[in-house]
RNA sequence: GGUACCCUGGCCGAGUGGUUAGGCAGCGGUCUGCAAAACCGCCUACAGCAGUUCGAAUCUGCUGGGUACCUCCA
């Protein structure tokens, strides 16, 4: 904890040193999904983006408490279908409860983010079950006198709110900006000012989702549900809150206000924002079909796809960009980054076999450690820690190829960046590694390798190809080298 | 139209007022039955134009291109 971190603040736009407000303790919470469908490219990002950060804020020795939300309330199908809940849409159609949808995608998002190997969140609430806090947070606006009740709806008043805060802050706009370049939308009459939003809605009757309120049968805004959960197990002024950029506006700027309105103070200490991913060049969206979900790339089944790609692969393709940055996404980078990311693991293992001698650590190496701390601790720069990190994959190789032994000092710093940053920090796991229950495949691989090997003695290639060809179509790569075969999964 | 951000070598992507990111691909070499891997060497860019400066890819302005968000709902 005695190394110093720096994270950019949205909301002051630099780079700030990092602070917690209890000593040794990190309060976060991150917007989690809308569980209305399958995660997509879109959801790895922030995933792993903040994985890293909490993995780096542990190694660092802080004690963390990462709270992550499932969105299950009141969420609407934004492409087309003007009015209609997004989960409730999906519930008619086919035929089953809300609930059952929630659940589903739920699982299924835990499923693909474990597969990232993020860890998972301390606290995953569910809007659903917060209902009383999002009544009680909208009430307390109500009687600071920043919201109003209109028709069984309750809105938040922008223009009240204005006067006393600035509306925008975090965002970076101004109200009188925002009221100069609207438009007039219908179906607004409840709501003193276009830029009010809801803090409680009055359900329709086809609205199935609904829960009562001193105001109507309803449900919660969806801002509202955020600034209640943070707040609910975070306490009222907490160190970071995380989300992508396309939350900035208005979900994170509405947050903002309600936590001001309620409490006074913005009860966040570092809003940090991930960039989003592009797909050659362009958003992604289902309208220009490159829509690409999780399993689709795992299982290599888009048509933009010439092949599966690991979850792995996934990681450190997109950890090689700066996560304040756009990363755009191809077929062709993903290919560059599986190869990147099997020859960093593969000098991983490697570096397990290399002998040793007594002596100290290099200054070449020990520099090496110092300047991935740096960069981790810039603003959680793995790309340039994945540089460093490529470094000691060279020294690595260099080793092994000259059969030289390193010091024991070196060996202990090359572990340190081979496991303690690469896998534990930066949560690459080896996929190559055989588990534990694999001790028989593993005693296959080496009988038919001890074969070929004889077949090889007897100058009967043919043969030794061929046993060689069947493993690699099993997945087993095969290598000769100087000092004999190796092979991986 | 508004706001924010971006435009780097064949591709992906860091970074910076004056010195080499890194990965992938490519080329030449070493090694090798062949292949793969690895190692050595090569490929040295910063959208365009103008300005500030002893010096800019890095600062400023303009032009062009791109991305996200833009009052309901989520």
């Amino acid at each position: 904890m005695e190394k110093e971190i720096l994270l950019y603040n949205t909301l002051s736009r630099t780079k700030e040193k990092f602070k917690t407000v209890t000593p040794g303790m990190v309060g976060l919470y991150v917007c989690g999904p809308t569980v209305y469908g399958d995660a997509h490219l879109g959801h790895a990002r922030p995933g792993i983006t903040y994985d890293v950060l909490v993995r780096l804020l542990l190694h660092l020795g802080y004690k963390v408490r990462y709270v992550r939300n499932i969105t299950d309330v009141g969420h609407m199908e934004n492409d087309a279908d003007f009015g209609e809940d997004k989960i409730e849409k999906k519930a008619r159609l086919e035929e089953v409860e809300p609930m059952e949808i929630v659940q589903h995608f739920t699982i299924r998002y835990h499923q693909a983010m474990k597969m990232l190997n993020t860890l998972p969140p301390n606290i995953e609430p569910r809007a659903s079950g917060h209902i009383i806090e999002q009544i009680s947070l909208a009430k307390n606006i109500l009687e600071k006198g920043f919201a109003y009740e209109s028709n069984g709806s309750v809105y938040f008043d922008v223009e009240a709110y204005n006067k006393k805060y600035l509306y925008g802050r975090l965002s970076g706009r101004t109200l009188e900006d925002m009221i100069s370049n609207s438009r007039v939308l219908e179906g607004q009459e409840d709501k003193k000012s276009p830029f009010d939003f809801a803090l409680w809605k009055k359900a329709t009757p086809e609205h199935i989702m609904r829960w009562p309120s001193p105001w109507s049968e309803g449900f919660p805004g969806w801002h509202l549900e955020c600034s209640a959960m943070s707040s609910k197990y975070l306490g009222e002024t907490f160190d970071i809150h995380g989300g992508g950029m396309d939350l900035l506006f208005p979900h994170h700027e509405c947050e903002l206000a309600q936590n001001n309105a309620a409490r006074g103070s913005g009860g966040v200490n570092y809003w940090m924002h991930n960039n989003m991913i592009t797909i050659n060049g362009q958003k992604m969206g289902k309208s220009l079909g490159n829509f690409i979900t999780l399993e689709e790339l795992f299982t290599g089944s888009h048509k933009i796809l010439t092949q599966p790609f690991s979850p792995m692969t996934i990681r450190f393709f997109i950890l090689q960009a700066h996560y304040r940055s756009t990363l755009d996404f191809s077929n062709e980078a993903l290919i560059a980054a599986e190869k990147g990311y099997k020859r960093m693991m593969q000098a991983g293992r490697d570096l397990a076999k290399l002998k040793t001698k007594e002596g100290e650590a290099s200054k070449e190496i020990r520099d090496l450690v110092k300047g991935v701390y740096i960069a981790l601790c810039d603003d959680m720069n793995t790309p340039i820690t994945i540089a460093h990190l490529f470094d000691a994959v060279k020294i690595v190789n260099i080793a092994k190829d000259k059969g030289s032994s390193i010091t024991k000092g070196d060996m202990e710093q090359l572990n340190f960046l081979f496991n303690d940053i690469a896998k534990e920090v930066l949560g690459l796991a080896d996929e190559a590694v055989v588990g534990d229950n694999s001790a028989v495949l593993e005693g296959v691989i080496e009988l038919l390798l001890e074969i070929r090997k004889e077949a090889k003695s007897q100058k009967n290639f043919a043969k030794s190809d061929a046993i060689r060809d069947k493993l690699e179509g099993l997945g087993v790569n095969v290598k000769d080298t100087k000092d004999g075969t190796e092979w991986a999964l």
